[in-house]
DNA sequence: GTCTATAAGAAGATAGAC
DNA sequence: GTCTATCTTCTTATAGAC
């Protein structure tokens, strides 16, 4: 098994849980199954640990973004699927996201650990907001504004149809992560908004 | 000057910027101005002092609540000066409120804390969804319900209107918690989105 | 690459003078 | 109520044997 990616699997779940701060290479190791000046001979400080996670995630943020065309500029090739589909549809799409975004691994802890450090500089804050807010309303935006062109929604600003319809995803998502016994409740109130914003904005 | 009172305020600005296990009481010390060992008299230790602003803060939050009826079981009474206003009333109350979140100084540094802190133990992350979700999402499902009764909203789910109302206001309001530096551009979108709001729920 | 031993310093907290 | 001095423990990191 190869040591060096463990250690990276081990401290991101231990940074998502408390906290660059609160975690000491010696829980680290102890997760890994290593003592703690072992980890030395991988990563030159703790410090050096962390930055290894971003920039892993960051390559699988970038994969991820081209593989499954979450985000992007590539919502014109989306937007035909899109536009055929029905509110049953939609609302299988935004709950697929929903789902995906809470329950990858990578995905989840990596949110909370940005959560938790999001104050501590400013490249970990634009990281965070551009990945969780910029990027989403970015490739939301576009898909609504062909949903509009195709007929199908009323002609309203697009950009504040995706803020309307991605904030209430973002809020549940924040909420499930604090509290993840209430997905339940999130989820039905996810598939309520979509169903009653897919009714206000049809055409 | 009440050196106990300052002791929280200090020790709030530090944790609010880095976090609970970041803050040392040397540094809550200097900004007092006094030597670490002298924090001692006043709490019992760190801990303590975490605690003391919890208190503290949950004191502030009820007299406000009841003062200013930003939340609470209050919608009755808001809801007839909330029908008779224009739109340009709505999004005046909607900047309001944000400006409040986000300006006040202890509203504003006791979000970051918690938000940094809200995975660390169950009460916090109560707390949090509490003070910034449920009873938000509950104090404006019972405004709009209001609304609906009055002629002048749709009759649609209440409590969805609400969260579609209040979660861009969410997301925007943590997005300048990340990055002050985008107020102007939150200010701008938050007026489009109740704008947009209002003409697609006007009757 | 992993271990034990250990350095070097930081951090929370206490004792006791003033 | 504040200080200096100090204790104890924790924490990161290095040295060097295996």
């Amino acid at each position: 098994m190869d040591t060096k990616k463990k250690i990276l699997d081990v401290a991101l779940t231990l940074f998502s849980e408390k906290g660059y701060g609160n975690v000491h290479v010696g829980h680290i190791a102890e997760g890994v199954g290593i003592k703690a000046p072992s980890l030395y001979k991988h990563y030159k400080s703790k410090l050096d640990i962390f930055e290894a996670i971003l920039k892993e995630m960051s390559n699988r943020y970038d994969k991820e973004v081209s593989y499954l065309s979450i985000t992007g500029s590539d919502s014109e090739l989306d937007a035909n699927i899109f536009a055929k589909i029905s509110e049953d549809e939609l609302v299988k799409m935004g709950i697929g996201l929903f789902h995906f975004f809470l329950h990858d691994e990578y995905e989840c802890k990596f949110r909370k650990m940005l959560t938790i450090e999001q104050f501590s500089n400013k490249e970990l804050a634009e990281l965070f907001s551009n990945q969780y807010i910029n990027e989403p309303l970015k490739y939301q935006t576009g898909l609504f504004q062909r949903i509009i062109l195709q007929g199908q929604m009323k002609n309203e600003n697009a950009d504040m149809m995706a803020l309307q319809f991605y904030a209430p995803i973002y809020l549940l998502l924040t909420l499930c992560d604090r509290e993840p016994q209430r997905e339940e409740e999130a989820l039905r109130l996810l598939e309520k908004h979509i169903r009653q914003f897919s009714r206000m904005y049809k055409e």
